[in-house]
DNA sequence: ACAAAATAAGTGTATATACTCATAAATCAA
DNA sequence: TTGATTTATGAGTATATACACTTATTTTGT
């Protein structure tokens, strides 16, 4: 543990909406993303699988707005989940454009496997920063998600 | 505008706290990325610029300490930055293992640019998502920073 | 003084994020 | 029908993030 620790131990709210939001986003994603390495997911790809086992195959464009991630970001995270054989995309024969994106066996497998290491993690994040307040927060950022900022 | 964008006009709150902020961070960062686009800087590399300012020279690793970064993550996002004169790094004379980071000139012309656009920035946020909301969001986010999740 | 431990930083690698541009296919309008 | 437009996706580029490993330097314990 370094020195450097005690800086930041007490902080002072961010006068910056973004930049406090982004800082305990990375705090809270190495948190997630420590509880699954066991099983060899980080927390985005995580949610990527578990969004595809509810949402059955779907075109590209339509589940990255489910994630509300670029379309771009999606194809590129995509990539070493197909390389391990967790997704599997295919050509959709109704519009040859799209393309459809289905988790595999092996992705289902997978991510039952991950899924008591992030239920874990959530009980313990409600444990050490309060129920009440970790229900605060997902309320507050579904509505600023749900917020138009264009 | 898709018709996919229909889809997520109504998001319930995320059962997975870690996805849900993430989602939210990259919505808000996106936003303030394109009102800082006219000046040639992410909202990451003004947050850097103006705790910069703040802190005047200083080492790299008490740098990422105040900035919540990993070290590394800091290293590399200072590259751009240095290439194009906005930062500068120096040894420690006091300690060789040592860098010191500062701000340049051209670096404080930058970021004198940027101030008025991240005003209005924050401005426009708390108009479309509420004061109240907001505030409480950068509340719940500092919060969420201190809590040791380790 | 010197060996061991701690500290500061860089590099290699991999994934995450999103903009711009390009391509192909479906839809629409005249 | 056919030409213009919209839509779905991929590729190129650049930055963001962080882990494991390495190197150089300082501090510490004896």
């Amino acid at each position: 543990m370094s020195i450097y620790t005690y800086f930041v131990a007490m902080p002072s709210p961010d006068r910056c909406s973004c930049h406090g939001l982004r800082k305990a986003t990375r705090h809270l994603t190495q948190f997630y993303d420590q509880r699954l390495a066991s099983v060899g997911l980080s927390i985005g790809q995580y949610a990527l699988l578990g969004r595809l086992a509810a949402h059955g195959p779907i075109a590209l464009g339509a589940f990255a707005a489910i994630m509300a991630m670029d379309r771009t970001t999606l194809g590129r995270n995509l990539q070493p989940l197909e390389r391990d054989g967790l997704a599997a995309i295919s050509p959709d024969p109704a519009d040859r454009r799209s393309r459809l994106l289905a988790l595999t066996p092996e992705g289902q497998a997978r991510l039952a496997a991950a899924r008591p290491l992030w239920t874990a993690a959530q009980d313990d994040l409600e444990a050490r920063f309060g129920a009440d307040r970790t229900q605060a927060l997902r309320l507050l950022v579904a509505e600023l998600l749900a917020t138009d900022l264009a």
